[in-house]
DNA sequence: CCGTATGATTGCCG
DNA sequence: CGGCAATCATACGG
């Protein structure tokens, strides 16, 4: 509906005073917002003396006139006027003017960014959600996956499940915030967008507007929604970040290991004790048997020795304990020809005499506890320990592994 | 409520 | 990077 006057048939090489001919009044219109006394300008300079020409000057003057009060009007006159200018019979060539001019003045933006660059920090968040679960597929193992992937190995343990529910309630909420929110934008844009499409053809029947235009202005909206949107990510990231870390944070909501777990734990320390340093797979099978992670296993063995070669006199019970459970466990299933499993240090402590141990009170018996040859090996802690700090003449290495 | 137990983290070392 | 030592922060039991 735009554009269908023809420019006056010239195209822009020979542009000079194009459509002006025979109407001299027109050169007015470049500088549109000049009071309307340009009309008595016109009459001085009236250059084209025909009978004609007076007559078309001065019905020129009137649209001029009503085109610079019309935005004082209220609406319903300025509706009305419009009409009326749509239907003079000059509008055709007032509009092939306003086209030329157009023409002329829109050449220098014309190729003005027209691509869009495409946010890398769009991206980014964008990136991040999907992969958090937030924006992707419904439901999807992604926030699972993403939090076991963090946890190093993925051994989800059944207790953590708890909190892991916990989480995915409130990764869900942020999701179902975040999209409701987004759609809440997106709806507003398309609206936003069809309005002043509207608008944009509305006025193009009175001024030009190419569909160019309208495309750009839509890419505007859109740019200026889009960033609107981002802002969105930016916080929707925020909050799962926040989410995670205080989920990934054990420290603040640390759970004991299971009961099984720790004694599990424990009966592969003891009987390990002359090396209690569980290779790769070992801390993959111990994990899987307490249903913690590799890295627990570690911390678990890491803060074990320690504390263990601290003070050795408070392990003492708990030692022979499994000791003697391992010993137990050896000679009733014991069908292994030689040093099979480890039965470590357990083993040949408690052979002798179990009841010995287990009779002497180890209270804070410092010295002895030890020298029973429950002394593990003195080889896997550099030194002894101050507290107890008995000395520690030989040991007996054991077996084991 | 307090002291201890315990899992996790941090800094350092080889 | 794994281990150690110190430390933190919470859980747990009396």
């Amino acid at each position: 509906m735009l554009q269908q006057q023809p420019l006056t048939g010239n195209g822009p090489s020979n542009g000079r005073g194009l459509g002006m001919s025979g109407h001299p009044g027109m050169h007015a219109l470049n500088s549109v917002h000049q009071p309307s006394q340009r009309r008595s300008d016109g009459g001085d300079s009236g250059l084209e003396g025909t009978e004609n020409g007076h007559e078309t000057r001065r019905d020129i003057g009137d649209i001029l006139q009503q085109i610079m009060t019309i935005t004082d009007q209220s609406l319903d006159e300025a509706q009305a006027k419009k009409h009326a200018l749509n239907c003079h019979r000059m509008k055709p060539a007032l509009f092939s003017v306003l086209c030329e001019i157009k023409e002329k003045t829109g050449l220098s933006m014309r190729n003005a960014q027209e691509d869009e660059p495409q946010d890398p920090q769009l991206v980014r968040l964008d990136n991040m959600l999907l992969a958090e679960g937030v924006a992707g597929p419904e439901k999807g193992g992604g926030a699972a996956a993403a939090v076991s992937a963090a946890t190093s190995s993925g051994g989800m343990s059944p207790d953590s499940s708890l909190e892991h529910s916990d989480y995915k309630s409130k990764l869900s909420q942020i999701r179902s915030i975040y999209h409701t929110e987004l759609e809440k934008y997106e709806q507003a844009c398309t609206e936003f967008t069809t309005h002043v499409m509207n608008l944009l053809r509305e006025q193009s029947r009175t001024r030009p507007v190419t569909p160019r235009e309208i495309e750009r202005m839509v890419a505007i909206i859109h740019r200026k929604f889009s960033s609107i949107q981002t802002q969105l990510k930016q916080s929707t990231c925020e909050a799962v970040m926040i989410l995670r870390s205080r989920f990934l944070d054990a420290r603040r909501k640390r759970r004991n290991f299971s009961k099984q777990a720790t004694e599990v734990l424990n009966e592969y320390f003891y009987s390990h004790l002359s090396n209690p340093y569980p290779s790769e797979e070992a801390k993959e099978e111990l994990a899987k048997q307490c249903g913690i992670t590799v890295s627990q296993v570690s911390n678990w063995f890491g803060n074990k020795r320690i504390r263990y070669k601290k003070n050795i006199g408070k392990f003492q019970e708990e030692a022979n304990l499994y000791a003697m459970k391992t010993a137990l466990g050896a000679r009733q299933g014991d069908d292994s020809p030689h040093t099979p499993n480890s039965t470590g240090s357990g083993s040949f402590s408690l052979s002798g005499s179990a009841d010995l141990f287990l009779g002497v009170p180890p209270v804070n018996g410092e010295q002895s506890t030890y020298q029973m040859g429950m002394q593990p090996n003195g080889n896997w802690h550099g030194r002894n320990s101050p507290p107890s700090g008995a000395s520690p003449h030989s040991d007996h290495s054991e077996n084991s592994d």
